[in-house]
DNA sequence: TTGTAAGCGTTATCAT
DNA sequence: ATGATAACGCTTACAA
């Protein structure tokens, strides 16, 4: 059996609460006793026991972390491995630690949701997504559990901290930019429709295209997996109309190498014939031949961020709800060029 | 205050002790009152307190995942999101939860290990890295904690459970296969060599040199970081060899990324001047201009193995010690060509 | 087959 | 400033 408080207490001949007070620091316990009850630990290499602390001051000092449910598509984007760099470092720094729930069906995750929250292993939670009636964020609410969201909650935007980008400005930027070299034909390749950062992306490049008197074709408006397939058959759709758009505004770098893919496939120049600019600035937009012109959204930042108000949410019980918006930027590399069509 | 297993007992008519046994659904209680157990838990929406549980029966049903301390480098490279879902899976199926620990130097993974081991937060732990001399596996190993590695162990391999591939065959094979295009100047890019993994392939590409009665010229030996930048570096060191090679052995895909931007920007033609074989097959390997002639070494099953190994291990107490390995595959592209100098 | 009661290792509330 | 002692919610001998 491991040391405990009590042998310590035995050690430094105190009882076991003035171990307790110790280890916690109190104020109200003399540095003489302090000092005397540390060398105990420190000679026999005590080391509090998590559980039972958790169990005594209910609070387990634990973040835990809710992936998409298809968390498959979702582990092979590289969204993935820097939001949790940036959740790691988060919760490392506020002395904390992340446990994951994945789940195949929606079902599956929220029974893992319940469980880290009804079984008390975990202090808040930390959704890695936002889509529309989502049970999970809905339960989570209903229940009054610490939670924040990256990405922008459906509904009670106001009532739910959130690390977001603002999807909105970036796409409008985005098309902004593309509409200033020219192009009128300008398609969108956006994840799935449920996902808040779609519809927040679609809205910003239907603004933008409000705003330069562009007629909005909703056939140029195509939804698949935020992966290289999903990118590969929505630009085949595209392809297929009467007027195929000259240029293409891609929610997501994997997808968006799909679609370059499938372009090359085609020997369809980029950026001559089909200008590009997608999102993210994954590696592999830097990565794709011809590089791509990409929007910089600061994944990392948006983990670490989540991570932080989280923990100061737990910290200050009446913490008020925030909305916390990461910049980003748009990164021109050479997948865009002026429209085919001006002269 | 939550539902308790008191206010099931309660509500049930039984004893604190016997809703207990229904939970664990001992065969020494009476079908009857089980139901009515059941039921009782069922209107209450009772759920268990895992931290109560973990302090009573001693055991979390948690497995802790130590990064390497240089984590910011394992983050970028795809292995960790590939091995992360293999883990996720294999203890998902087993009911166990993940927890995560990284640390930006060796010291603070140390700490952290420690705190989850003495802390009692976790059952058993998973070993991402294998390095020589490491000093968690030494204390692991002294306390006998539970653990798996994923790699092999540099010392006491056959005390160790460890999930790898046969990456000194995986290497030779590779290298065979340079060789049998009639390759004989051939390059070996690493990763650091410090990390068995590292090691192994090492091994595998000197034996392969040494059956063909090829020298082995230490000059065209190079270590670098598992990063794009660690194979630019290397191969633009390789390249200033007064005989530089007509080949390369790259361990990880990320780097070979590196060499093949390298190369390309000195208008060095892969595969016609320099072919090129490397290891992990991540997507990367198939996106890359040429696409890479790689080994998949299969990285999701390394994690579920990994996952599902240690979890026996920790059910059977006795359990032997394990060396499970994951065959690779040679997955063959257009990164290769017959060798400039053979007629 | 079921109940009683003693832990598990802390924290926290009273006393002193 | 420190010590007893009762929680925290569960498991598990030991009884019955």
């Amino acid at each position: 059996m491991a040391i405990t408080i009590k042998d310590v207490a035995k050690l430094a001949k105190v009882a076991p609460s003035t171990v307790s007070r110790v280890i916690a620091n109190s104020p109200r316990i003399s540095e003489d006793t302090k000092t005397r009850v540390r060398d105990a630990m420190d000679e026999l290499k005590y080391h509090p026991n998590f559980i039972a602390r958790s169990l005594a001051s209910q609070s387990t000092k634990v973040i835990g972390l809710v992936l998409p449910h298809s968390s498959g598509v979702f582990f092979q984007n590289p969204f993935f491995s820097e939001v949790i760099q940036g959740l790691s470092e988060g919760v490392h720094d506020n002395h904390y630690a992340l446990q994951m729930t994945s789940g195949k069906t929606e079902f599956d995750s929220y029974e893992g949701v319940v469980q880290m929250v009804q079984g008390g292993r975990v202090d808040g939670i930390i959704l890695l997504y936002s889509m529309i009636d989502d049970k999970i964020m809905e339960y989570l609410t209903k229940r009054k559990f610490p939670f924040v969201v990256i990405g922008k909650p459906y509904d009670l935007v106001d009532k739910i901290t959130h690390v977001d980008n603002d999807n909105y400005m970036a796409a409008k930027e985005a098309t902004d930019y593309i509409i200033g070299l020219g192009h009128h034909k300008i398609g969108f390749i956006g994840g799935s429709p449920s996902l808040t950062v779609t519809l927040d992306r679609l809205n910003g490049y239907k603004e933008a295209l409000r705003a330069s008197d562009i007629d909005i074709n909703e056939d140029y408006i195509i939804h698949g997996d935020f992966l290289r397939e999903g990118g590969q058959e929505a630009v085949k759709a595209l392809l297929r109309r009467t007027i195929p758009p000259t240029a293409l505004l891609v929610t997501d770098d994997l997808m968006a190498v799909g679609v370059v893919n499938t372009l090359t496939e085609m020997q369809i120049e980029i950026p001559t014939e089909v200008s590009i600019v997608s999102f993210n600035n994954a590696l592999f937009a830097e990565m794709s031949r011809p590089p791509l012109t990409s929007i910089d959204i600061n994944i990392k930042e948006l983990g670490y961020q989540a991570a932080s108000n989280l923990i100061q949410l737990l910290k200050n019980e009446n913490d008020p709800v925030k909305r916390i918006i990461i910049p980003h930027t748009l990164v021109i590399r050479q997948s865009c060029d002026v429209a085919p069509d001006v002269e």
